[in-house]
RNA sequence: GGAGAGAUGGCAGAGUGGUCGAAUGCACCGCACUCGAAAUGCGGCAUGGGGGCAACUUCAUCGGGGGUUCAAAUCCCUCUCUCUCCGCCA
């Protein structure tokens, strides 16, 4: 490694507040006994060239320097301890002597933990841009291509499906939402443009109030029926939040930063970051979890890398409102508490009317920090696709690590042990708004209030009309 | 924005350079006493890393990082956070 490199992955790594130590980042010790599993799991991850001899080369150098390490400063302390008996016992020509043999550990140690610092700056490096491992069930793909849909847990889409609203038919050509009467009205692109650029929308009168009732609603419906704590977070994080919430290292590019006074404050990209790091560096009690908790928050992406997609509309926004859920469980609990969550997101769609589809990421979709995720994607008949409208995922351990997040057994006398986190929305609001808009059209460009809405809009049963 | 005071184990709270990883109290766990409980007594009770099959041993950690020293909870620098007062402000 070039000695710049180094140096500068070095600051970076002493100067970063850490919350877990590097070799708790991703468990080495694990990956050190199952190289082998851990090879073949991270080939199925796209996007990483980790291998399990690499990170051992780094961490066999890692513990040699320790051992050595350790071994001067064992010899050092005892020696450092007998001159402090002969200071005491004013025997000064002894302490003399004994300093003088101490005096070349001081170097000798001050080198090694050059060193140390040199070989975990390099480990953490290459752990923190590993992805998460996958589950088995998580079908092989290459892109969203390969995504699988699903159909709940016994193959059979039971309940959840008995209550998804068929695929609505329409007597004339539905429009997409932007062309729909009342969001060419009341969805001011050009407006938003004038003060923010592309990819932002002011929303005005019966539409602004549209997307503020859906919000309410689906924050309503999580915190009533879903035993979810609503949580109002800050917007504005630290590199360390998000550090833990795995946008950080790699996708810095997606976000927004904010200056403050020497260093930055991120907004956040999704309420998944603050909700997720309420627990950080913190030990839980066994009976405190699942820990849900709900924010209705905007959330903003600078969408890099994404130029010329979704140009049209409010699909693709700097600038969104979603409703975020998330859950701290323990690691027996979190593969059926991301069932429960599903259908909780599902609930949002189901209540509003909306039909939709549920798919399992494939590899080559899934992200960074997931080890499985389901998408809901809900049916928008102006522009004849579904679309990604929630996303459900658990994490198993892998922020719990990033943040140092634990739990202890009530009585059991164990070292704590990680926390499960799953994140899901449920749902983007702005994208909820778009469907509603599409699929509660009508010919004369009036769009139908749903049910479940008509509270948020003072009883009005359906706008647009004039 | 200005001035000052703080941050020690699950909690409270001692400790200002030398057997301090840290007194004491509370909480918690085990045992004894009890028919049972309370009270009492005895013992245990931090986290992470290295070595070892293990018993065990060793290193680091007193908000984070860096430094001085043979030796740092204790001295210096810096960052973060908390509190008090002043100013400003939704």
């Amino acid at each position: 490694m070039a000695s710049q490199v180094r140096h500068e992955l070095v600051l970076a790594y002493t100067n970063q507040r850490r919350a877990v130590s590097v070799t708790a980042m991703f468990d080495i010790k694990w990956i050190r006994a199952n190289a082998d599993a851990f090879d073949a799991a991270i080939s199925r991850r796209k996007g990483s060239s980790a291998s399990a001899a690499d990170l051992l080369a780094i961490d066999d150098r890692r513990r040699d320097i320790i051992t050595r390490l350790n071994e001067a400063q064992e010899q050092r302390n005892t020696l450092s301890k007998q001159i402090g008996q002969a200071k005491i016992q004013k025997d000064e020509a002894k302490a003399t002597a004994l300093m003088a043999e101490v005096a070349w550990l001081k170097d000798f140690i001050s080198q090694g933990e050059a060193d140390e610092r040199i070989v975990e700056a390099e480990l953490y490096a290459a752990l923190s841009v590993i992805p998460n491992l996958v589950f088995d069930d998580v079908p092989d793909g290459a892109d969203e291509a390969g995504n699988a849909e699903y159909f709940g847990r016994n193959g059979t889409a039971a309940t959840a499906a008995l209550q998804r609203t068929p695929k609505p038919s329409f007597a004339f050509a539905p429009k997409k939402h932007y062309e729909v009467g009342v969001a060419v009205r009341e969805m001011d692109f050009e407006a938003a443009a004038k003060l923010s650029g592309s990819r932002f929308v002011a929303l005005k009168g019966q539409v602004a109030r549209l997307e503020r009732g859906l919000g309410q609603f689906m924050l309503d419906l999580h915190t009533t029926e879903h035993g979810y704590l609503e949580v109002q977070p800050p917007l504005l994080v630290r590199d360390e939040a998000l550090f833990g919430t795995n946008q950080l290292p790699k996708f810095e590019a997606d976000l927004f930063f904010a200056p403050h006074g020497d260093s930055r404050l991120a907004l956040i990209p999704t309420a998944e970051v603050p909700l997720t790091n309420m627990v950080r560096e913190s030990i839980l009690s066994e009976e405190e979890l699942p820990l849900r908790m709900t924010a209705l928050t905007p959330c903003f992406r600078s969408e890099a890398g994404s130029a010329g997609r979704d140009t049209r509309g409010m699909l693709r926004q700097h600038q969104f409102n979603k409703v975020e859920m998330v859950s701290i469980t323990t690691p027996e609990t979190s593969s059926d508490e991301h069932e429960r969550m599903l259908t909780c997101a599902e609930a949002v769609l189901q209540k509003l009317g909306l039909h939709y589809r549920v798919m399992n990421l494939c590899t080559g979709d899934i992200g960074f920090g997931a080890k499985k995720t389901y998408d809901l994607e809900v049916w928008l008949p102006g522009q004849n696709i579904y679309r990604e409208i929630s996303s459900v995922s658990v994490c198993g351990d892998f922020q719990a690590r990033r943040m140092d997040a634990r739990f202890r057994s009530a009585g059991e006398k164990q070292a704590p042990r990680f926390v499960h986190t799953l994140n899901g929305s449920g749902t983007a609001v702005g994208r909820c708004l778009i469907a509603v808009l599409e699929n509660y059209q009508q010919e004369d460009g009036s769009v139908l209030v749903p049910d479940v809405l008509q509270p948020y809009m003072g009883g009005l049963k359906s706008i647009g009309a004039n």
